[in-house]
DNA sequence: AAACTTACTAAACAGTGTTTAGTAATTGTA
DNA sequence: TACAATTACTAAACACTGTTTAGTAAGTTT
């Protein structure tokens, strides 16, 4: 008989609307808001629902998590279209600032904040493995920035690392509002927006030195 | 009379007791750890006590900021020592690695949480000045090894935030655990520390390419 | 019709930051 | 010296948090 499928089925929509109202609430108003109890009355069910269907906060935030790394490579998806390694590294740079940008709680979650990974490694199974998809797309693309010519007398993980660290530390910086008030103290540059491009084009312009 | 003043030293020494504990509390287990009950259990003072001394939680947090930075200012004290500017670069990154590892709360107190700064941006009076003037200790470093004929070509102020986003990066992907998990599942190297070692001398390696 | 399972919730526990009202003890004044 | 005022402190409460437990209706199976 159906009966149970559709039950399973409405099983599956109530978790994943569970998972969408703590999206929702995550990403607009930031981890503190994102209470099972908020997430309990925007679903109109009582909180000890919510752990029926997640064992506890930290796996709910688990599966943002991956919904997060979702974003991101959507954000990376036009990549491909670029041929020459060089240049997609720099559009891989854009892009990342662009998701960190527009989705600073996401960008938090996935890799500034540490109880969610620290979830990740209690459960052996899945692990951070979008992270490390993530870290390979990088890492190819400076393997083939390597076959073209570029970064020559480089180790590729070095280099990989040393762009990551870059990238992250200057959206970071940027999400957490430091580099913000140091734009303000030094004067360098009006806004902080503009501060952040220019660190990029500085860095991108050091790439191009070392390339 | 000298009452007044005993009184008055007195409040002064427990508004300090009232900070070491934080600091104690804070740097050994962390934010989460360092409640106001706590604090005031270590002190033996009722919670409400503390609010005697500090307005809130962030006012604590504010002025274990300011602790935060004498104590990387302390391990920046050597530096003086190193007359050429270059060397003296490279071995202020080797410092703030070696603060951020001896003491991953403080720096994620001061570098990486939000809360601190938001209200160090309220509070316009001596705001995140700490902040301010260690990244001018960067910036002048970098301004130096220009007078003597390193970086041509670059905008000092571009390649200063460049090079503390690398170093952010780096650090902060250390302590919230990513970089270790990547390392993990890269296996560039055996352990954590060996891969942030390594990808801070291919960093210096790019500042020697660039020079 | 009775027994069992499912899906859900009210209420509680222990913790958090913070505020309010009140209490002793000390100090200043008449 | 007696009374008022100030000081230093705290018990208890409020509203919130994550999480657990016990219980309740409804549907399913026997």
């Amino acid at each position: 008989m159906g009966v149970a499928e559709r039950k399973e089925r409405h099983k599956e929509e109530l978790k994943k609307e569970i998972l969408m109202a703590a999206k929702e609430l995550f990403m607009e108003k930031g981890y503190e808001a994102t209470s099972i109890r908020n997430i309990a009355e925007k679903i109109e069910y009582s909180p000890a629902t919510v752990y029926l269907y997640y064992k506890d906060k930290d796996e709910i935030m688990h599966a943002l998590h991956q919904e997060g790394f979702k974003m991101l490579v959507a954000y990376f998806g036009t990549l491909n279209t670029i041929p020459e390694p060089f240049g997609r590294l720099i559009a891989m740079g854009r892009a990342y600032i662009q998701f960190a940008m527009e989705n600073p709680e996401m960008y938090e979650l996935i890799f500034v904040m540490k109880d969610p990974i620290d979830h990740v490694a209690s459960c052996a199974d899945d692990s951070w493995d979008e992270g490390d998809r993530a870290y390979d797309v990088l890492f190819q693309t400076v393997v083939e920035c390597q076959k073209s010519g570029d970064f020559q007398g480089f180790e590729p993980h070095g280099l990989s690392f040393t762009i990551w660290s870059t990238m992250h530390g200057l959206c970071s910086l940027r999400i957490s509002g430091h580099l913000g008030h140091v734009a303000e103290a030094s004067k360098v540059k009006p806004d902080v927006d503009s501060l952040m491009t220019y660190t990029f084009e500085t860095f991108t312009g050091v790439l191009e030195k070392i390339r």
